[in-house]
DNA sequence: GGGATATAGTAACAGATGAAACTATGTCGC
DNA sequence: GCGACATAGTTTCATCTGTTACTATATCCC
């Protein structure tokens, strides 16, 4: 780790490799769904939790606040979320998935299940957990960080 | 990994995470230098081996053309690279740091592996070699795939 | 309760990015 | 050696992304 060789400049590898998985399954998730990134990520985590303001959506997943505007409006368009106006602060929306987006959900999420298993299916069970818990650490490390 | 919780999936994850490391790297170097990222992996490659052309660099680091051709003319302007028109293939030009660009590398390697270590320090030498192996696996994996 | 400050969300702008079209050169097969 | 196809690199364009500015509402504190 002395010398510099980019082809093991750690930060250079974990952008190549997110790169690489981001690209292969934002391919998938377009051609099938007609989903962006952001966009999808906001129904899992509706999913997960319905009645979710959008500042919440950002906090919970690191997303810009403009980012997740734009894939609010363009979900809503679609009639795959409701934006319901908060009762107790009337700046702010509850989002929640429409019948429709529930039906999409369905769909989507055992393919992107499926995803992950074809990708990282390949590793061994004990080599994920570590492979996982070192991306957290080093969250906390970047973030405490800066 | 059967049920879908986007906290815990990996492809998420895995993006999170680089995109919070490239974010802290692009403000040190755009900050401290001046460097976009992929001028910075421009020169990188570059001084590891002088006279590659763009398409070489393309394929060493993934990079798109369009991406290279873009660095490599900004890079020019500053003087930091000379672009000399191949002899045996006049379509490509081989790239080498001039002697500022030499200069500035200088300045920006120590930071770069500095800047690896501050992240990538506190994690143990074992699991640090251990999340690049899997790194390395799952590039394979992706790239046989599609 | 009313002015200063903070927050939710959107809009407007600016820069980065990649696909597709294009130019110039090279290679292959005949 | 010449026509067909491939490759190096740039330009163009359409899209995505984030920073900044703005509107509306909330909170704080005197």
């Amino acid at each position: 780790m002395s010398i510099l060789r980019l082809d093991d400049f750690v930060p250079y590898r974990l952008s190549y490799t997110s790169n690489l998985v981001s690209e292969a399954i934002a391919r998938t998730y377009e051609s099938l769904f007609g989903l962006s990134i952001p966009e999808w990520r906001l129904i899992a985590v509706i999913a997960e939790r319905e009645g979710l303001t959008q500042a919440a959506i950002c906090t919970r997943t690191g997303m810009d606040k403009v980012t997740v505007s734009r894939a609010a409006i363009a979900l809503s368009t679609r009639s795959l979320i409701a934006r319901a106006p908060s009762t107790t602060d009337r700046r702010s929306h509850d989002l929640a998935l429409t019948g429709e987006g529930r039906a999409l959900y369905a769909q989507v999420a055992p393919k992107a299940l499926e995803l992950e298993k074809q990708i990282f299916g390949g590793l061994g069970a004990e080599e994920l957990r570590g492979f996982v818990a070192t991306l957290r650490r080093i969250d906390a490390i970047v973030t405490e960080t800066s």
